[in-house]
DNA sequence: CTGAAAGCGCTTACAG
DNA sequence: CTGAAAGCGCTTACAG
């Protein structure tokens, strides 16, 4: 007499897939993990009742059995950011390719129980790993709370670089990082400019406390040093990554006595604002300013005209998150810079003669 | 002598909580998932010594032995699509305050092996409720291959409804679902430019298959017809809810013979297109010709004009679809409809004279 | 190359 | 109101 048959609409267990094919639950076990020493033959007999049965191991019990729980955490804070949309593709895809799963939590930056709350997910999950989008990866509570419960971890485009001091290189110094190179493609953006014609190009900067900003403003810098162009302090403006500091900056930019030919702002959102602002006040974008952004984000796109800008790979930088987690490397914490694209649209052409 | 103690960093178990309660698990457990028949001072000293110990139940434990996971799936396509952030937002904060947790997974609607991706994750996570969004909500392949595993779904704003016909009420049918009155919002929208002035209109249809594109249809000839307004053949146009396909539909609606005053379409991303022609053609928005959309996109805001047009109970949506899935009602499948918003922005005003 | 036993940390079904 | 036992479906550590 058989075992008790499962009930129907019951999924298949290992017991039942060794059963059928004749060896122990250990050996089917071994089948699915990829471990070495199984003859060949008997592999192929597990693979197929597997496949017969449909078997799929149940991760709950994996992951209380094992040591791993197969979940990779995705945490963010601004659900309309640029690239949450991207870097959950990334996550997601590679996650599948692994046979894991992707947990995401959105967080509040804010909130007075942010380390409780990571706390409260961490213990009941127990995921093999975190990626940490900004401005999240750069919250020293945050770093801290999943220091505390061991959790690994990657920061995806920190916005604070490693031994650059600071608090934070207590809480982020060791942790592996994924990013791209912002200083250079800040500087590609103004030499394409430059190229174009343009002398008197004004920027946009980011966020203060964020170091993306400044790499960008420093790739600025870099080349209009390169070619000897001066940089008025009336054409740099302190803006703070948001639509309505693009509007603010490009309200005065574009009034101030001689006005530039062409504005680089920080990001996307901030080059809408300076785009709004040129429309309203008559101008014609590009024949009478050109614009570019950086980000890509899906409204750059949108727009008319659509804008010159570079894309963050950032699917590439979560799928490069995720395989740090998966197959950490050993050795001290990578850090790997993913290229980037520049995005030429039509915000910009040759200034007005 | 005490029990081994656990390895530094380890986290608590439930047999360290009775212990230092001096309660067996049983009671911890009862106090833990609010069961009945607990003594108060015993419930309390309990309570105290998980806050001590910082206790939280493994899910992977919770899962293996009982008949809940604690996870909710979450299925989109799109990942630039207006709402998955949203939603996202909406059902992860959901889940947070009920103790369960969103997984997610993006899929290709198209995929060859869509139903063994789907078959794949649900037995190995074996989620205690999938939430769908368009356009997998509406796909046959996806519904049957969860029906097959008889989880329990939510549909998101689902394309087609149940009981018009067609192939999908066959897996459709008696799922639960949420969404806005489509046709309701459309008909306030158009009332606002009727009210506005406006007497030749303009609509730019979404894709053919979709039914909120055919709702939103209905809802603009309901308000004409209400006000006595003819709709002339050539000021509808068929389009896909896509960027192009408003781009396309402008160019034809733009420079026909009377050209119409206002133009309502059906999603924001037709709608900037729309923007983007008129900006090209050199008509002034909205002195010249105003326009709507739908959705409150993240663009539609951060464009000039910026966008009149309708927001959808996103969170709202998503926080209904876990909530069904966490407290399943029984009786039949609810349907609920969230309240919508007109958003008025720049983009509309009174028609020239 | 293969397997029997123990155990992961909880909940379920009983018993008192 | 409370608890002892069994068991969920796997992996680990051994043994052969």
């Amino acid at each position: 007499m058989a075992r008790t048959p499962r009930a129907p609409g019951a999924a298949p267990t290992i017991v039942e897939v060794a059963e059928k094919a004749g060896v122990s639950i250990k050996t089917v076990s071994r089948v699915l993990n990829q471990e070495p020493g199984v003859h060949e033959k008997t592999r192929e007999t597990v693979l197929q009742v597997v496949a017969e049965l449909k078997y799929r191991p149940k991760l709950s019990a994996r992951s209380l059995a094992g040591a791993r729980s197969f979940l990779i955490g995705l945490l963010y804070y601004d659900p309309s950011a640029v690239f949450v949309g991207g870097v959950q593709q990334g996550a997601t895809l590679r996650c599948r390719e692994a046979g894991y799963h992707l947990v995401v939590e959105s967080l509040h930056n804010d909130a007075p129980d942010l380390e409780q709350q990571i706390e409260r997910m961490v213990l009941a999950l127990r995921p093999d790993g975190m990626v940490l989008t900004p401005p999240l990866c750069d919250n020293p509570k945050v770093l801290a709370a999943l220091r505390a419960t061991s959790t690994p971890c990657v920061l995806i485009a920190p916005g604070f670089h490693p031994g650059q001091g600071g608090a934070l290189d207590l809480v982020q110094a060791d942790l592996p990082t994924v990013g791209m190179d912002d200083l250079r493609a800040a500087e590609e953006v103004t030499q394409l400019l430059i190229g174009l014609g343009h002398r008197r190009i004004a920027h946009i900067k980011g966020a203060a406390d964020q170091s993306a900003a400044g790499q960008r403003y420093q790739g600025f810098l870099n080349a209009m040093a390169q070619h000897h162009l001066s940089v008025d302090a009336e054409l740099v403006y302190q803006g703070a990554f948001t639509y309505a500091s693009g509007v603010a900056g490009a309200e005065q930019l574009l009034t101030c006595s001689v006005r530039p030919t062409a504005v680089f702002a920080a990001n996307d959102d901030m080059a809408l604002g300076v785009l709004a602002v040129a429309q309203r006040l008559g101008l014609s974008v590009p024949r009478d300013l050109s614009i570019v952004g950086f980000d890509d984000s899906q409204a750059a796109g949108l727009v008319w005209p659509p804008l010159t800008t570079v894309r963050q790979p950032m699917a590439g930088m979560a799928r490069a998150a995720v395989e740090m987690l998966i197959s950490p490397t050993g050795g001290p914490a990578p850090h790997r810079i993913l290229p980037h694209e520049l995005i030429v649209r039509h915000s910009t052409t040759a200034p007005p003669a």
